[in-house]
RNA sequence: GGGCCCUUAGCUCAGUUGGUUAGAGCGCUACCUUGACAUGGUAGAGGUCAGAGAUUCGAAUUCUCUAGGGCCCACCA
């Protein structure tokens, strides 16, 4: 090695200088030349976010499974991209400019407003673009794409002009959520429903023209200015002859009819119930029924308007306050009382969604939504793990037409319009010059932008280039489309994954993806979710700056299984810092002996030593178990795996065995076994790096100047590596080594202290294999001479013993040993191996078991016995000896 | 109200078609500055797999019920 190589490692120097040469080298380029395909699409980010836990989580995952497969021989293609976030970017520009200048959007008007978030845009974009570099995201940003870039804009006009063609896409006055704060209509998905303490208010309206009174009861006194009806059970025997009478409204003083509608619960409040069929989703349904005036009471922000005189002008809180008051006055609130209730409230604004009548543009999913749900029942789709197609189901099985437009200004602005001249309405591809109608040039093009996930929707064909042709065999959609799978978190299954299958289908005739794999949410250390209200919020890149990015990279993979999610304590990704130091310093100890070479690196099988083709074999099963848990998804188990082989495995057992082989004096030797810890140590750089790229580059450039390891062949399980036998064998020689160690510590023997130990064993090969590797128990466990003997001669007094079911191990210790501690560690021994023997031994008694269980059982349960067996024989002998 | 999931060591979690001496990491205990690594080493302690029942020769694993916890959906005035 011809590079000095720092005590600790330090992730610092080298992270942000192996992205800068990957990139420089086109490392994330796919290669073309494949036959394999693997295609996969980012997530896109918000322009405006910040990296969060949940970036470094879905990240992470699919540039695993990137790297990965580029490195298995696939044409690997990840497409990045960042997503405009209608209403999260322009609410964020927007609070700057009124800070900075006291302006709002109104004072700037539609044009130079949205001048001035494309400034933003193209100032901070690229903020996080620079974050997702941090996470070591190895997807080709020559397809980067933004959903606002020209391209997606092409995408959106066209599909949206094809709907609107097809009266998919329509113009509707119907109720949705209206958000206050916002001042725009916003889809059912973006409701978040929540448990508020409200009351009921038990309110007397009068019957016209008599004495009696209804009582209705409503949490939400003030839209009694919008009520148009009562509606009341057809069947209620207290109520049915009321039918076709009238009410009056109080306050506003309003007939509105008395209606049956067996919509009401007769069992619910007072059986009788208030229309407002503006204000309410139920009530605009028995409005529509029995054709009630729709009144609307609502300003756009939120006040009562003309409609509710009383209380013009005031917000829907000091509303309701007022009205209560004035209830109160005329004596006709007869009750109040106490009601946990759900309330929505709008997902970005927090705000209390307002159900409003308004006219929006709506796109009629039904046929769509049939069609995707199909898809996945017949597995075009498969999501990992399964249970997700229920919350895909869910929201598939009853779907609700899309209400479509914003009341915005940021975004992909509806492509239809009016004509001045002979009011015909049309949508159009692309920018129209005149009516194609009347061919007037007056047209007025809608206000309104579209919602954020309708060109998120057609993401997985707008970012390979769809649909201008010449984009397409540019970006080789033939080959990419449809993607081999997504990844994402639970929380978009309804507004990202349900739009892109619909959208897909419609399109394209095929789902978009073959596996959708869906991961679980980063949580806190105590299971909190994380929030920015909470304040426990981790960020990623304090984390990277911390242990670095490898170390967190691997602490997700390894929490990252089939589950709901992990909680994230920072003290796991010390544990994985210290993993990748213990490979630093693994490395930092066989570069001595090594060479930095040129070309390819080869190893002979032909004479090796048993721990050799012990550590090839699990090498082999390493490998093995790599390639298919990451075929799987299963993160976690594959970061497990290339731990255990590294530290259980490699550090713990091959290097210590190769240290006095190392300071042989033998030159050829030492060379031989320089060799094969260079070739062992260049494969477990390969099965590790697609979980933390940087360490194992970095290291790899110590070994190749004219090579990068992202671009090495992922190692798999190669027949010429595999020596189970002698496998078993070391693994024997393991539990006697640990045994021996484990002798030494219960009689408390110092570290250094040497000893001399009296084997028996009747087995010629186990007593061979002892003989052969002395050396090795001399550097494991300080043992200076050892005997073997037959297992019919004498063994020694006064001594502590151990014993596999092949051999018995004596360290006699002559006046050293506390017998009474002794006997205690025996009868513990004893115990221990008299009850499993029991266990095995009931079985082979029970006849049911023995006819029953298959052949192999029974052989395992019958040497079992065997071995337990013969411990406790050894196990009592010596403790009788002791007494 | 409907649906999904969880309950395994002090903590965070694995345990794939029923057969393991039920595993890992962190934490804990004892000993150790052994020439890769104290961001370390060696050896340990710690679990009647939430509870009850059923199926089976055999259940952490399958089924039913109970208790506790989480999440999603839903218009209950």
């Amino acid at each position: 090695m011809n590079r000095d190589i720092e005590k600790n490692y330090d992730p610092k120097t080298l992270e942000d200088k192996w992205y800068k040469i990957w990139e420089e080298r086109k490392a994330f380029s796919p290669d073309k030349k494949k036959d394999k395909v693997f295609s996969i699409i980012m997530p896109p980010p918000n322009v405006t976010g910040i990296l969060h836990m949940g970036h470094a989580l879905n990240t992470t995952c699919q540039d695993v499974l990137v790297r990965h497969k580029r490195m298995s021989g696939y044409n690997t293609l990840w497409i990045p991209g960042t997503d405009h976030a209608g209403i999260a970017t322009q609410a964020k520009v927007e609070k700057k400019i009124f800070k900075e200048e006291k302006k709002t959007k109104h004072d700037l008007g539609r044009e130079d407003f949205l001048k001035r978030i494309w400034e933003w845009k193209e100032e901070h974009g690229d903020e996080i673009v620079k974050q997702l570099k941090k996470l070591g995201a190895s997807c080709d940003w020559d397809y980067e794409t933004f959903t606002m870039d020209e391209g997606p804009n092409k995408a959106v006009r066209k599909v949206f002009t094809k709907l609107y063609n097809e009266g998919l896409i329509y113009k509707d006055k119907r109720i949705i959520n209206w958000d206050t704060v916002l001042q725009s209509a916003i889809s059912d998905a973006e409701v978040e429903y929540k448990e508020v303490k409200g009351k009921f208010y038990h309110i007397h309206y009068q019957v016209e023209g008599s004495d009696e009174v209804l009582e209705v009861a409503t949490t939400r006194p003030e839209t009694l200015f919008g009520d148009t009806a009562v509606a009341v059970n057809p069947k209620d025997p207290r109520f049915k002859k009321l039918i076709g009478k009238n009410a009056i409204i109080p306050i506003c003083e309003r007939v509105v009819p008395i209606v049956g509608d067996s919509y009401v619960d007769m069992e619910l409040g007072t059986g009788c119930l208030k229309v407002t069929p503006a204000h309410d989703f139920n009530d605009f349904e028995i409005g529509k029924r029995h054709d009630l005036e729709v009144i609307n009471i609502l300003h756009p922000d939120g006040k009562l308007n003309q409609h509710a005189k009383a209380v013009e002008g005031l917000s829907a809180q000091a509303a309701r306050k007022k009205t209560i008051e004035i209830l109160k006055e005329k004596e006709i609130l007869v009750d109040v009382k106490e009601h946990k209730h759900q309330v929505g409230h709008g997902e970005r604004s927090d705000s209390v969604i307002e159900p409003m009548v308004s006219t929006q543009w709506f796109l009629n999913v039904q046929d769509m939504a049939k069609k995707s749900l199909q898809s996945v029942k017949k597995e075009k789709m498969n999501f990992v793990p399964k249970q997700w197609e229920n919350t895909f189901f869910g929201w598939m099985k009853e779907p609700r037409d899309w209400c479509l437009s914003r009341q915005l200004w940021w975004g992909h602005r509806i492509p239809v319009y009016t004509c001045k001249t002979c009011e015909y309405e049309f949508s159009f591809e692309s920018e129209p010059s005149e009516c194609p109608k009347c061919q007037s040039r007056t047209l007025i093009q809608d206000p309104d932008v579209l919602d954020t996930w309708f060109s998120s929707g057609l993401w997985p064909l707008s970012t390979l280039g769809w649909p201008v042709q010449e984009e397409m065999d540019k970006k080789g959609f033939d080959t990419y489309f449809p993607n081999t799978m997504l990844i994402t978190a639970f929380d978009i299954i309804f507004f990202w994954v349900a739009r892109m299958s619909m959208m897909n289908i419609k399109l394209m005739n095929t789902v978009p993806f073959k596996d959708v794999y869906i991961h679980g949410l980063v949580r806190d250390k105590q299971g909190r979710k994380m929030s920015k209200s909470l304040g426990n919020g981790i960020n990623p890149l304090d984390l990277i700056e911390q242990y670095g990015c490898d170390a967190m990279r691997f602490t997700l993979a390894n929490g990252c299984g089939f589950n709901r999610g992990f909680n994230l304590d920072p003290k796991l990704i010390e544990s994985s810092r210290n993993f990748m130091n213990k490979i630093w310093n693994a490395f930092r100890f066989i570069s001595p002996f090594l060479r930095r070479k040129v070309g390819n690196y080869k190893i002979s099988t032909r004479d090796i030593d048993i721990p050799t083709k012990w550590i090839l074999t699990e090498l082999n099963s390493t490998a093995h178990l790599m390639n298919k848990h990451l075929e799987a998804y299963r993160f976690d188990e594959a970061a497990s795996t290339i731990y255990s082989f590294v530290y259980d495995k490699f550090c713990s057992w091959y290097l210590e065995l190769s240290k006095p082989v190392l300071y042989s004096d033998d030159q050829a030797i030492v060379k031989k076994r320089a060799e094969i810890l260079r070739f062992l140590f260049e494969e477990l750089l390969k099965l590790l790096h697609p979980i933390s790229p940087f360490i194992t580059e970095e290291i790899w450039s110590y070994f190749y100047e004219d090579r990068l390891i992202i671009n090495q062949d992922y190692p798999v399980l190669r027949q010429e590596y595999q020596f189970d036998h002698e496998h078993e064998k070391m693994a024997h020689f393991i539990e006697l080594v640990t045994q021996i160690r484990n002798l030494r510590a219960s009689v408390g023997l110092k570290p250094k202290e040497q000893i001399e130990l009296e084997f028996f064993t009747d087995d010629k090969k186990t007593a061979e294999f002892i003989h052969e590797n002395r050396h090795y128990l001399e550097s494991l466990a300080q043992v200076k001479k050892g005997t073997i003997h037959n297992k019919d001669a004498k063994r020694p007094q006064k001594s502590t013993m151990a014993t596999t079911s092949l051999v018995e191990t004596f360290l006699p210790l002559e006046g050293l040993i506390d017998i009474a501690e002794e006997v205690a560690r025996l009868n513990k021994q004893i115990d221990k191996v008299k009850s499993e023997l029991e266990k095995v031994n009931k079985k082979i008694q029970n006849k049911n078991f023995m006819d029953r269980a298959p052949e192999e059982v029974v052989l395992e349960v019958r040497t079992k016995a065997k071995d337990f067996q013969t411990k406790l024989d050894a196990l009592e002998a010596n403790l009788s000896s002791l007494e």
